[in-house]
DNA sequence: AACACGGGCAACCGCGAGCCT
DNA sequence: GAGGCTCGCGGTTGCCCGTGT
């Protein structure tokens, strides 16, 4: 590979946390000479840094058009929107984004939005619908039912090998949960979403999967009120109980409901939209450009009007 | 009041691309 | 064309602070 710079740490350079001493002599050094050469910069401007942190503590936190504060609605929109075209190209996404770094909204994108997809049941990836998660569905389905049949009965069959019974149960559903994850290519964001279904479960924590010969199964809550996301309004769980295996018409809306949160709007491609004809368009074409080949046919319609322009610009 | 925990964010690290010699 | 230098990007880390116990 080609050459590489210098470590910061050689030469006892300071790292960390910039003093605000060290800002004003940047800024000031920048203002007057503008910022040049990094490598140089450092010693020009008498700072005991690399020129690579100086560039970073410029261009992300110094500069001055940079917008700082919350991100509002249409700007997580249009990252949302970049995102599913671009992946995880930060620095393009930010020169959609006046005055915000591609380190900000990196920022932003790992501590709200891939959250916000993952509760959604989206995965953060390929915004596409997790239907690995709907997948399990029948498992833990299958748990509740068992769970309702003991408790219908459990007034007559209290004694412990009915709890052992039911324990047994709990574990095995527990076990081919953990199994339906492991043959999932989504490992890791299965888990991702697993921890935060559980969060978003009133007594999740019975649902933890470090237990589970422990458990018992009387314990548990009623999975299937809570298992689709209570944030998911139920436009969307009614489609996703009636589509599961056909996710071409998947319908979400998020318009008006309780969230607590400064939340957007979200809205699925309607079924009007070919999904087929959109992958071609926008998913085959971004492949080349993004490393994930993150490409979604599932956001909203509005989004796409300008795709072609963007396409352009990346290419 | 003290401690533990988790989220958010600034900063660092390693890699690759582009330019120059 | 090879090698060196610089810059920029994306992933990751670690600190700080707010919140819960």
């Amino acid at each position: 590979m080609m050459g590489r710079s210098a470590s910061c740490d050689e030469n006892g350079l300071k790292k960390g946390p910039w003093t605000p001493q060290e800002d004003q002599k940047l800024v000031q050094y920048i203002e007057r000479h503008g910022h040049g050469s990094w490598r140089a910069l450092p010693k020009l401007a008498d700072l005991n840094r690399c020129g690579k942190s100086c560039r970073l503590r410029w261009t992300n936190y110094l500069r001055p058009d940079i917008k700082r504060g919350k991100f509002s609605q249409e700007e997580e929109s249009t990252i949302l929107h970049l995102h599913s075209i671009l992946g995880n190209k930060w620095s393009a996404i930010a020169t959609h984004l006046p005055g915000r770094t591609d380190n900000e909204i990196k920022n932003f994108w790992n501590t709200h939005l891939k959250k916000k997809l993952i509760q959604m049941g989206i995965d953060p990836t390929t915004h596409q619908p997790r239907i690995d998660i709907f997948a399990s569905l029948p498992q833990l389905i299958a748990l509740a039912s068992l769970k309702d049949l003991l408790e219908s009965t459990t007034h007559l069959i209290l004694d412990d090998q009915a709890l052992r019974l039911q324990a047994e149960a709990a574990r095995l559903a527990k076990l081919q949960y953990l199994q339906l994850l492991g043959q999932s290519p989504n490992g890791i964001a299965d888990m991702e979403a697993l921890n935060l279904i559980s969060s978003s479960v009133p007594n999740s924590s019975q649902f933890s999967l470090g237990d589970a010969t422990s458990q018992q199964l009387h314990q548990y809550p009623t999975p299937l009120p809570h298992l689709l996301d209570p944030q998911v309004p139920s436009s969307f769980q009614t489609s996703v109980n009636s589509e599961i295996g056909n996710c071409s018409s998947f319908t979400m809306l998020r318009q008006g409901d309780n969230q607590t949160e400064n939340s957007s709007s979200w809205i699925l491609p309607s079924p009007n939209i070919p999904p087929t004809a959109i992958d071609t368009s926008l998913c085959n074409a971004s492949s080349s450009s993004s490393n994930n080949g993150a490409a979604s046919p599932y956001w909203p319609e509005l989004y796409f009007d300008n795709s072609i322009n963007i396409m352009h610009e990346i290419s």
